[in-house]
DNA sequence: ACAATATGATCAGTATGCTGATCATCAGTA
DNA sequence: TACTGATGATCAGCATACTGATCATATTGT
């Protein structure tokens, strides 16, 4: 394993690389312009409206400080609306628009179609297979990052 | 699929995230300060000093305006020399200085450890199936990106 | 009630990556 | 030789991530 360019992390960075790629490509032909981390956002809150930055954060294994980037940019957009809330004046609490919602809606099939082409290298017999792994393997390491993923109770 | 903790372009976000946690981690034990974008260039420098950035870009697949930073940095902490081409006054070439390829060494038993504790969420024999899968998935993607891997004729 | 602690959010600084543009230089051709 | 196109490098601008710090507000323990 002395060659980068067979070593896992190095692997990884590049698979990263051509997901954000493909990504951006199929959701550009929609004429929409969205970041991969930004629909994960906005699917999880439609998912949990109120939810406030920091259980979202966890929810989908951002760090603390970019979330607040990520979500400035989706009230931007106007896809969010972001409040202090009622019970916690530290906290703020996000919900979709109506905008948000459509675009979410009109994204989904674009997004299941770019998942497929991230796994077109290899065979309808090996996908299954490897995202299995794929999903043991960051369960293993979920710890190591400072954004791990903290499922709900 | 419509749970994003689920789709393959948000786990190797998130594989990636900790990957790239998991070096800093190891190095940082070293006293070190290296990113894996960093030592990727170093030995592929060690392996063809006097590589020019474009060269280099295509070979661990960078994105051309990104491996100018990289290198910036490298320079700085005297670990790289960039020199005008003498046979092409617009290429850099690039090449090791004596504390990049001390560096390098002492490394190479830590990134090597890196790579394993990334898969250490797997049973070992799985590893290996996994690392199989990744590189074909990656290949079969290169394309799409930016900045695809070009192989050394 | 008060002090200590924990938590939600933000800020400054750094490093990858991308898009699209520009500049200098080189190579091929008319 | 002069023009054209390709190539190496850089720049400005944006978005994700990280480190470590700070601030405001809640909560807990005494």
């Amino acid at each position: 394993m002395t060659d980068v360019n067979t070593m896992p992390g190095h692997l990884i960075r590049r698979y990263h690389q051509a997901s954000v790629a493909i990504f951006h490509a199929r959701v550009a032909e929609l004429g929409y312009d969205l970041t991969p981390v930004q629909y994960a956002a906005l699917a999880k809150i439609e998912a949990q409206p109120g939810i406030d930055q920091v259980t979202l954060a966890g929810l989908i294994a951002y760090d603390r400080t970019t979330i607040g980037g990520v979500v400035d940019r989706l009230v931007q957009k106007n896809f969010l609306v972001r409040e202090v809330s009622a019970t916690d004046r530290r906290a703020r609490v996000l919900k979709l628009t109506e905008l948000g919602e459509t675009t979410l809606h009109q994204l989904a099939p674009t997004v299941e179609a770019a998942q497929q082409q991230m796994l077109s290298g290899l065979e309808p017999g090996e996908q299954a297979e490897f995202v299995r792994l794929l999903q043991k393997a960051t369960a293993g390491v979920n710890q190591m990052s400072r954004a791990p993923l903290k499922e709900a109770e």
